[in-house]
DNA sequence: GCGACAG
DNA sequence: ATCTTGTCGC
């Protein structure tokens, strides 16, 4: 599929945060998402070594699923090195270019894209979600296993459960258990869908385990392609 | 000023 | 993210 390619690579945070200031408004936001997409695709790094800085080995993957049957209707993988080091924030900069790499590779155009991280629920409302959701003009969600800003009430024990994620006073994502009595996943919206029908789609591709089924099957073609 | 801080 | 043993539970 095609990606547009709208930056170059920042050398320097204050490079990095200008891009997503730039990129920002080109979000579509409040649009009805895809509540029944044919086809979702999961997106992952995985690295070698310390993850920390610039320049470490990565390898990312995309899997494309069936949106009802969840069978895995494509991959693609790419190995590369990480773009940027790891600041809080600027954390897309650092697999943006493999991530990229692989879908370019990719023959379908997947209806939707569920990341790995963050949408808008984001420091300057600009997560990876957001950012791979403007250079591929496709839906994007984010869904992220670990807090990162905003404040919330801790959802109830069941599945389908959740609680609003607030950053100020807006809200920014929704904290959702997604299997009875396990850790809940942060989701927020990317571009082209909104929180309902995110939070949806996070349901459907969850029948077994906390993680979608998409982000699984990317983490582990991600770990693959890494090993070799 | 001091922590916290997606992966 | 990654480094890592054992351990609890279905």
């Amino acid at each position: 599929m095609e990606v547009r390619e709208l930056h170059g690579r920042p050398s320097s945070p204050a490079e990095a945060e200008a891009i997503q200031d730039r990129l920002r408004p080109m979000l579509e936001l409040g649009v009805p998402g895809p509540v029944e997409p044919r086809t979702v695709a999961g997106l992952d790094v995985a690295y070698a070594g310390d993850g920390g800085g610039a320049g470490t080995r990565l390898a990312a993957a995309v899997v494309v699923l069936d949106g009802t049957s969840l069978e895995v209707v494509e991959e693609s993988a790419a190995v590369g090195t990480a773009a940027f080091p790891y600041v809080p924030g600027l954390f897309a900069f650092r697999e943006l270019p493999t991530l990229l790499d692989a879908l370019r590779a990719l023959k379908t155009v997947p209806d939707l894209l569920v990341c790995d991280g963050f949408g808008v629920a984001h420091p300057r409302r600009f997560g990876l979600a957001c950012h791979l959701g403007v250079l591929t003009g496709l839906p994007t969600i984010g869904v992220g296993k670990t807090a990162f800003i905003g404040a919330y009430e801790e959802p109830g024990p069941r599945r389908g459960d959740a609680s609003p994620l607030l950053d100020g006073g807006e809200v920014v994502g929704r904290v959702l258990r997604t299997r009875d009595g396990v850790k809940p996943v942060f989701v927020s919206v990317g571009h082209r869908t909104d929180l309902d029908t995110a939070c949806r789609n996070v349901l459907d591709l969850t029948p077994e385990y906390r993680l979608p089924e998409t982000t699984r099957r990317a983490d582990r073609l991600s770990r693959e392609a890494l090993a070799g």
